[in-house]
DNA sequence: TTATTCTACTTTCATTATGCAAGTGCCTGT
DNA sequence: ACAGGCACTTGCATAATGAAAGTAGAATAA
């Protein structure tokens, strides 16, 4: 793990986000840690879109140096490593559930649940609020 | 301009938005476009990030095929094209001022301003009313 | 204890994307 | 007619991506 000191092409909030996780990947890692319970390196490997093991090991790497996810050593198992959000990566939630809901909305083909959008339409905050604490009552 | 019936990875809506605008320059053009009152090409060359002409050529193309921004031409001058957001690109906003709030807590040296802050913090449905209606004021 | 499997990466190399610089071609104003 | 503005294109070097195979240490089975 290297150190370097980012320089960024702007200070504008926009950029310094692309350029934190605005590349193909690095939300679809996020996703599956925020929306899917996934934690091992090995899970990250099975989903649909099946991302290389370089680009996987690359991103992580990228996003913890970043400070959104952190990567602690399985208690149960010392070849394994359990990667998890930090709150840095947390906060991004109300961006991406609005990125689900654009996504739903014109992707006709979408994968996004009903009951997904209609708790959106409802209360977008509640829905927030509720996802966070399934996400910290799996971590027991 | 070719017309390509795109594969999609997946149809989770989180990587139908990264594969619609998740590069590093995309978003930077909707946002010139949404909240800097921009429409011309040469405009876009202007901003801080240094976008190259080609990519930029690119990308508006990529864009426009996508559906989020259009081209007309520029009546009182005929060699000028106008870009501007369709209504999928304007659909955008909310996530984008949800992109800005992150990285504008998290950028030390952000230069997003406090009053867009403060005005997220007390009503950020109103915010993104009042930055439409400007938008639309703009057109005329 | 030895062998096999798990798990998380590395490495290699071909393909694709990016970025700088320079060039093209169509208006437009003088 | 000509100079300049405007929106791109082109060529080429460099960087990022992706598929496949390889490596290394811990866990499990024989």
């Amino acid at each position: 793990m290297k150190t370097k000191s980012k320089k960024y092409r702007s200070h504008c909030p926009i950029n310094f986000a692309q350029e934190t996780f605005g590349d193909k990947w690095s939300l679809l890692i996020i996703r599956d840690l925020m929306f899917k319970n996934k934690k091992y390196y090995g899970e990250f490997l099975l989903s649909d879109e099946k991302i290389s093991t370089n680009i996987l090991a690359d991103r992580l790497e990228k996003l913890e140096n970043a400070g959104l996810i952190s990567k602690t050593i399985d208690e149960e198992n010392n070849s394994r490593k359990i990667y998890s959000l930090t709150s840095k990566g947390l906060d991004l939630m109300p961006m991406l559930i609005e990125m689900i809901a654009w996504g739903a909305k014109y992707d006709q083909d979408t994968a996004t649940p009903k009951s997904f959008i209609q708790q959106y339409n409802k209360d977008k905050d509640r829905l927030i609020r509720e996802l966070l604490k399934r996400l910290k009552n799996n971590k027991i």
